[in-house]
DNA sequence: AGTGCGATTGACT
DNA sequence: GTCAATCGCACTA
């Protein structure tokens, strides 16, 4: 199936329903050896005013990118190892965005392979901080837009969605109860134990 | 200037 | 299942 460039205007306004769009979508990289690409098969809405969010304390020179119009990426590093992909989701000035949890890979396989060592191809991009690996997304790519051609983009294929999980957020301390993740049902590409994966 | 701590992962029992 | 690695950044002084 043939892929197009999302754009900024079709974007759902809020970040819950943008966090539920995305699943489905396909974020495409620019690598050396040409594109590198993964279906969202899993995502997490950090609210405005949500207390999990980075942005709950106002805006800081790391997450400046959640305070971008709607389509932003906003990329960190957690727990000094992993880098994290989120799409900003909310209007200028507010700060909020969708955390990319999973992609079940597409193109550029043999490349997510190379960057990502010897795992079986199921966890490639299994978890927000494999797939920053398997697609090397880092804070170079931090603020840019990705409704806009360039390195990393986001797209989609027409291809139906299936059904859609909802469960609480992983590895957050604060707000542990809102339903607020979303992921394909069924997909082996959902990180997380199986009991989240039903 | 020093301190504490993650929106995780991978290695190991 | 447990647990340490690792570092940028926010917070306190």
């Amino acid at each position: 199936m043939r892929l197009r460039r999302v754009s900024r205007a079709e974007l759902p306004r809020d970040t819950e329903a943008l966090a539920r769009w995305l699943i489905g979508c396909v974020v495409v990289r620019a690598l050396p050896d040409g594109p590198a690409s993964g279906r969202i098969v899993e995502t997490e809405a950090y609210l405005p005013g949500d207390a999990a969010s980075h942005a709950f304390r106002g805006m800081t020179v790391r997450n400046r990118s959640l305070f971008l119009r709607p389509g932003h990426a906003y990329v960190y590093r957690a727990y000094g190892t992993a880098w994290m992909l989120n799409v900003s989701s909310e209007p200028a000035g507010i700060g909020a965005g969708v955390l990319i949890r999973a992609l079940e890979p597409l193109m550029g396989i043999a490349q997510m392979r190379g960057n990502r060592g010897a795992v079986p191809d199921r966890d490639l991009a299994r978890g927000p901080g494999r797939l920053a690996t398997a697609l090397a997304i880092d804070r170079s790519l931090d603020g840019i837009d990705l409704t806009a051609p360039g390195l990393l983009w986001l797209a989609t294929d027409g291809q139906a969605v299936g059904d859609i999980g909802i469960s609480t957020r992983i590895g957050i301390a604060r707000d542990v109860d809102l339903p607020l993740r979303f992921y394909r049902r069924g997909s082996p590409f959902v990180s997380g134990p199986r009991r989240l994966n039903p």
